[in-house]
RNA sequence: GCCCGCUUAGCUCAGUCGGUAGAGCAUCGGAUUCUUAAUCCGCAGGUCCUAGGUUCGAGUCCUAGAGCGGGUACCA
């Protein structure tokens, strides 16, 4: 079809049209000039306004020689009738020799209507726009395949008039939002999405890497922060529509680039808030939707005010029976919640805290039941380190968030601005994250000195934007509300799984020394992983319980601060690599054969649950052993872990030839001298060295690097 | 993470018990000066997601993998 469609480009070109033009002046959207042609008294094309539309055709029925279009513009489609009397007999049979549906085509014409009463452009001439080369969907279902409507959502909106809708309902509800806030006294402001801390919220970030700082950044989870720094410097009511970054798990209901609003306002507190928000969300229901109950999931919801405000506490009595204000311990809230007979899906239950198992109980009792916009209120203090605590019950804070269909659309509190409490709170923060809780905030102390310098009182929201609109546009999905979600790509040679067949071939026929069994331990390769798959914990251990020789273990730790120094330099996940560094030699105290070095390592890995391009990377880098067999260097992970775990051999040498024997005085000059010396540490393998070039490094600038990050984090032969 | 499901023509979808892979729309050729998902006649169009396996024979059965979706968990 699309050799049809280049033949006729082709055909059209030698008519001396022009199949890509640069501009076209209109004189009317195509729903204005169907209006026109509606409200005209005649029918007659005589009659008629001149006028000059624009569009995609859509649809075409031909009559010989009088052709009916349908031409799409964003304003929507009218009619355009082509006939061989009004345009000539050549005009119409260029158009029906040239013109596919899909392209895009301008007319010049009369506004009319037919013998049937179509409003419709009774056209005098056209000139092509642009010729396409692929087919539209199916005039009649569109596009339905949910994963082609995301990735190419172009069809989507052009063949689905719900989809073009639900967009701009989007559209029109940022809008709205600014011009409601902008109204009363509101400032728009940007604040930094690249930052070096995680705040704002308890998610975990997004990790990246400054090239030009040389520092870890993370892209923020939330703009909370430095909002209350706005206010804190002022400017009283602020708000950012802020696109944030959560990296978690997905669901209908979870995206991991979303956009947030947050506002704050100086000397409210959270019961001004709420009253603020129920005449903002009204608002914006009443102008968008022009009513105030909406269908979702076969749900109605009703948003007319006033909402109930709840206490969670009130909440979770009514629905469960458990009053949780008498329970004092974690301990106390399990046991209730088990002689109730209710089942907590989480995972962890008998290590979580307090406030978790009461939000827990809240998410698994009465989130589900809240179909209605309800204020739920006063939650535990645990959970909101940034929240104001309560004058009369220092065990829960001023704080909202405003639960729609089970969905949570807002978090709102009175913020703290004591610095005292707040430091106590980050403290409670940090601990924790030490007895192991992996969502915390870290202590901030950029914000709490802006505290400590006076904040006033005040207080804000957060809301996710696709939720609202996912809500208001019925849809039960955030993907449906988000014009380009992320997908995996499709296109496979650029995955390093394409390069690993050709390593396979070129070992048939050489020796099989290793078993299907080993074969299959050691992994695939990849660039990078997002998590390694073990702790550093449980790597330290199973360091400590194999390796038991220092030299040895000088060496592996040399390495892991190597790869460290590489992950940050390659802006990739330098914990995973330090512990490939650490872990690579695992079992060379206890394995004698060359050729088994590594596999008894990925034996062990393969158990611990490690991530298969670890393994392989690992397994990657005894190339006597195992080069034979087919594994070899194939991803970015794999040349590191070679080039590491050799070049602290040649920096240890060169080294131990100082007088001072001490890393601090060794010059990388004379490392990279030792280096091209042959003679030099003959044992020490430069080919590995040479393979931080396929990490992305030249071998001047990794060995500058070794050296540099050893004489950081010096290792001591203990 | 885990569990379940889906993947067939450009699009929307059928495909029986394992036995020559189908329809509609779109495309291409023909008829038609008032259609509204036009109609009528005809042609063409396939990596049945990928790789293995079972079988005389696989879209169909088995194994592994990929993409997507759903559920569940995690998620201010």
């Amino acid at each position: 079809m699309r050799a049809v469609r280049l033949q006729k480009l082709e055909a059209l070109k030698a008519a001396g049209m022009r199949p890509y033009d640069d501009r076209y002046e209109r004189t009317h959207v195509l729903a204005d000039a169907r209006q026109v042609a509606a409200d005209q008294e005649s029918d007659d094309p005589e009659s008629g306004r001149l006028v000059s539309v624009a569009g995609r055709v859509m649809m075409r029925r031909v009559f010989g020689k009088l052709v009916f279009v349908h031409l799409q513009d964003g304003s929507g489609r009218c009619q355009v009738v082509l006939d061989a009397g009004t345009m000539g007999d050549e005009a119409v049979q260029q158009f029906q020799d040239f013109v596919d549906l899909g392209d895009h085509v301008g007319f010049e014409g009369r506004t009319a209507r037919t013998k049937k009463g179509e409003p419709s452009v009774w056209a005098s001439g056209w000139t092509f726009l642009s010729k396409s080369l692929l087919p539209l969907p199916e005039k009649w279902s569109g596009l339905s395949d949910l994963e082609a409507r995301q990735r190419e959502r172009y069809l989507d909106l052009v063949s689905n008039p719900e989809t073009r809708e639900r967009f701009r309902l989007r559209s029109r509800f940022v809008k709205e939002l600014r011009r409601y806030l902008d109204e009363r006294g509101f400032e728009e402001v940007d604040t930094p999405i690249l930052q070096t801390k995680v705040t704002g919220a308890l998610a975990k970030p997004f990790v990246t890497h400054h090239n030009a700082m040389d520092m870890r950044c993370v892209l923020r989870i939330a703009p909370e922060t430095w909002l209350k720094q706005c206010v804190a410097g002022g400017m009283d009511r602020v708000y950012e529509v802020a696109r944030c970054f959560r990296n978690e798990g997905m669901s209908p209901a979870h995206l991991q680039d979303f956009t947030m609003v947050e506002w704050y306002a100086a000397y409210w507190n959270y019961q001004d808030n709420m009253d603020f928000t129920e005449g903002l969300l009204l608002h914006l229901v009443d102008v968008l939707l022009g009513k105030r109950e909406i269908e979702v999931e076969g749900r109605t919801i009703d948003f007319d005010t006033p909402w109930p405000r709840i206490a969670m506490r009130d909440l979770i009595l009514r629905d469960s029976g458990i009053d949780y204000a008498e329970l004092e311990t974690a301990d106390d809230v399990r046991q209730a919640i088990r002689d109730k007979g209710i089942q907590l899906e989480a995972e962890g239950v008998d290590q979580m805290s307090r406030g978790n198992l009461i939000d827990q109980l809240y998410k698994k009792v009465s989130r589900p039941q809240l179909v209605n916009p309800t204020f739920v209120t006063d939650h535990p203090i645990d959970l909101s380190p940034l929240a104001r605590m309560n004058d009369q019950d220092p065990t829960r804070v001023d704080r909202y968030q405003l639960v729609v269909n089970g969905w949570e659309i807002i978090n709102a509190y009175s913020e703290l601005v004591d610095p005292l409490d707040q430091r106590a709170r980050f403290e409670q923060q940090v601990a924790a994250r030490d007895a192991g809780d992996e969502e915390t905030l870290p202590l901030d102390e950029d914000y709490l000195r802006c505290m400590e310098h006076g904040m006033p009182p005040m207080s804000g929201w957060g809301m996710g934007v696709e939720r609202v609109v996912a809500l208001l546009t019925g849809q039960d999905n955030l993907r449906e509300v988000t014009l380009f979600p992320l997908l995996k790509p499709l296109d496979k040679s650029d995955e390093p799984a394409a390069a690993a067949p050709a390593a396979k071939e070129a070992t048939t026929d050489e020796g099989e020394t290793m078993s299907d069994e080993h074969r299959a331990l050691l992994g695939s390769p990849a660039d990078d992983v997002d998590a390694l798959g073990i702790t550093p914990e449980r790597a330290r251990e199973l360091f400590d319980e194999h390796v038991k020789t220092p030299s040895l273990r000088r060496q592996m730790e040399q390495a892991s601060v190597v790869m460290g120094a590489m992950a940050r330099k390659l802006g990739t996940n330098e914990e995973a690599w330090r512990l490939l560094g650490l872990l690579h030699n695992l079992d060379f105290d206890e394995v004698k054969e060359p050729e088994r070095h590594c596999l008894v390592t990925a034996e062990i890995l393969g158990r611990e649950g490690v991530h298969p391009a670890g393994i392989h990377a690992i397994a990657a880098h005894n190339d006597k052993g195992l080069v034979a067999t087919g594994i070899r260097c194939v991803s970015v992970i794999d040349h590191a872990v070679s080039a590491a775990e050799a070049v602290v051999g040649l920096i240890h040498a060169a080294c131990q030839v100082l007088p001072s024997k001490d890393v601090q005085d060794l010059k990388v000059k004379s490392v990279r001298k030792r280096f091209k010396n042959p003679k030099f540490a003959a044992n020490v393998e430069r080919d590995l060295i040479e393979r931080c070039a396929g990490a992305g490094l030249e071998l001047e600038a990794f060995l500058a690097l070794a050296v540099e990050a050893l004489q950081q984090e010096p290792v001591s032969e203990a």
